[in-house]
RNA sequence: GGCGCUAUCGUCUAACGGUUAGGACAAGCGGUUUUCAUCCGCUAAAUCGGGGUUCGAUUCCCCGUAGCGCUACCA
């Protein structure tokens, strides 16, 4: 299918250096990269930038695709997950990797050496370091001075000799046109115009053979029929040198388009230090991958209705570039906690128990020791307050610990009462449970009947019963209602621990 | 220093050039409730400043201001 914007057929790329985790931003720019090529049922390819030998991570492309599955992303071709979680190359214009299209940038590369779109340069790293330390201190404008570009054919026969000579090669600068302007005509941020004369003459080719981010990125989306490049606002000010290299070789750009920035609250640019920015580190924290994408989408775009629950399916439906929006977007994490929080409600009991369980076994649950049943039964009360699944373990941890409880005597006693009439109804209550049917312990709607009928009996206040019991079954001062807590205790552990719990709370008045 | 981008409640954001500037999160208040939470109701909260264009600018143009981004043989 094509884009109403261009007639080529939609083929866009995530192309992300292997240099450890997934930052946000670009999760961000990757999940509205994959729900533009959804919508227009294009291809999504997997290009590996491994340009920078320095920076390489071991393991790093593996674990980023892993990130991006659990968050629903995928791709249909390059360097791709296998069912192994192997990294696997499909399609037919790899190698998908840069670092083995060496071979493909150097003919590239002879092809604008040649057309004198390209140059030598032999300026030792020294040069380079003084004069822009000379221009900062002048003031002006820090780039290169160009110094080799008007070398005459034996002038740089020379140099080069002189190099081979020393073991070292050249880099290979773009000529840019020294007159003239350049325009970049961008989806999101519209038209932006460049004066040639102020652009840098950028490193195409590094002195290691590699080539440098801007070569191999116009390069490659050129030869793998790239149609939009959706990549981030930082990218903005290389484009126009982009544009120019496409020009230089008489290939027709693609379409561009930037995403506005993530920010911290600061209103600088995404980074940690500020909080997390990896989206492993959201994810170990329990928010849900549908949370994530949601609150993700939404940063940035708005699909210009009120509804704010937004299914992947329902992104790949609605999402548009051109509702993206171009100013930057602070990174809320107080409403991606509402988000999370809504998902969790709609989860089912079942559902929450598998996704808790980690998180329980983390903090020492051996969750095979209990029945399903309770399990559930814990996720239904706590369900309303979670606001992300790590929380969970400290919020229900006196359902699993039958001993530790702490209970402090000035807690126990309801501010409206006293010990010795909370004593009183401790002992009563616990009478009350030692004949109560099972069937009644097990069900809150049941026991409140119950309970309320033995308050209104012995005319006591709701409080100076329902205070202390729901305090010395959970030794919690919050914690969900009387009647729930100790139905599940009494379901998960039986009388005799509601039996014991009461006790306990006894014996401190 | 140069180049560029951006500018609506605290935050995310709506608003064919004409609206009492809307929604959501957060906040505050109230109801439900033994507590916390949920749920429900209500309140407060914004168009950066100055010029144009126009009968009429949040919206279009210019200037300023502020913030941010880029300014590597990193991406």
């Amino acid at each position: 299918m094509t884009d109403s914007s261009n007639n080529k057929p939609v083929r866009t790329r995530f192309a992300p250096s292997p240099t450890g985790y997934v930052h946000i931003g670009n999760a961000r720019t990757e999940l509205f990269n994959f729900l533009f090529t959804r919508h227009y049922k294009g291809v999504h390819v997997l290009r590996v930038e491994d340009t920078d030998q320095s920076r390489l991570v071991e393991g790093a492309v593996e674990n980023m695709l892993k990130v991006l599955k659990t968050l629903g992303i995928e791709f249909d071709e390059g360097a791709i997950l296998n069912d192994a979680g192997h990294i696997e190359e499909r399609g037919e214009f790899g190698p998908y990797t840069q670092s083995a299209r060496l071979d493909i940038y150097k003919d590239y590369i002879q092809k604008l050496l040649n057309n004198k779109s390209a140059y030598y340069c032999f300026c030792t790293q020294e040069r380079l370091d003084e004069l822009r330390k000379e221009q900062i201190a002048l003031k002006q404008p820090a780039m290169y001075d160009r110094h080799c570009r008007n070398l005459s054919a034996e002038e740089v026969a020379s140099k080069q000799d002189e190099f081979k000579a020393a073991g070292k090669s050249p880099v290979v600068r773009f000529a840019i046109p020294l007159e003239g302007e350049t325009v970049v005509t961008d989806l999101v941020f519209g038209e932006m115009k460049y004066q040639n004369a102020v652009l840098d003459d950028q490193v195409l080719i590094k002195s290691d053979g590699f080539p440098t981010y801007h070569f191999a990125v116009v390069v490659d989306d050129h030869l793998m029929e790239i149609s939009h490049v959706i990549r981030g606002e930082e990218w903005i000010p290389s484009t126009p040198k982009h544009v120019l290299i496409y020009k230089a070789f008489g290939w027709e750009a693609p379409q561009f388009a930037h995403m506005p920035l993530i920010l911290n609250p600061d209103k600088s640019k995404l980074s940690k230090r500020q909080g997390d920015v990896a989206v492993e580190d959201f994810l170990k924290k329990g928010y849900l991958p549908e949370a994530l994408i949601n609150f993700m989408a939404f940063l940035g775009w708005n699909p210009k209705t009120e509804q704010e629950i937004f299914s992947e399916q329902e992104l790949i439906e609605h999402f548009d570039l051109e509702k993206v929006n171009k100013s930057g977007a602070v990174l809320d994490t107080v409403k991606l906690d509402w988000m999370n929080s809504e998902y969790i409600k709609a989860k089912s009991n079942a559902e929450l128990v598998e996704l808790a369980k980690p998180y329980w076994q983390a903090a020492g649950v051996d969750t095979e020791k209990f029945s399903s049943a309770y399990l559930e039964a814990i996720v239904e009360l706590e369900k309303a307050r979670l606001k992300k699944l790590a929380d969970l373990p400290e919020l229900t941890k006196y359902f699993f610990n039958t001993t530790g409880l702490q209970i402090d005597p000035e807690i126990l006693v309801w501010k409206k009462s006293n010990a010795k009439d909370t004593h009183q109804n401790l002992l009563l209550l616990q009478d009350l449970f030692r004949i109560t049917d099972d069937d009644v312990m097990n069900s809150p709607e049941k026991l409140e009947v119950i309970v309320k009928g033995f308050i209104a009996e012995h005319e006591l206040d709701n409080g100076s019963v329902l205070w202390p019991l729901r305090y010395a079954l959970t030794g919690e001062e919050k914690s969900p209602g009387p009647f729930e807590v100790t139905a599940t205790i009494f379901l998960g552990l039986g009388r005799e621990e509601v039996m014991n719990r009461l006790q306990q709370a006894i014996s401190v008045l």
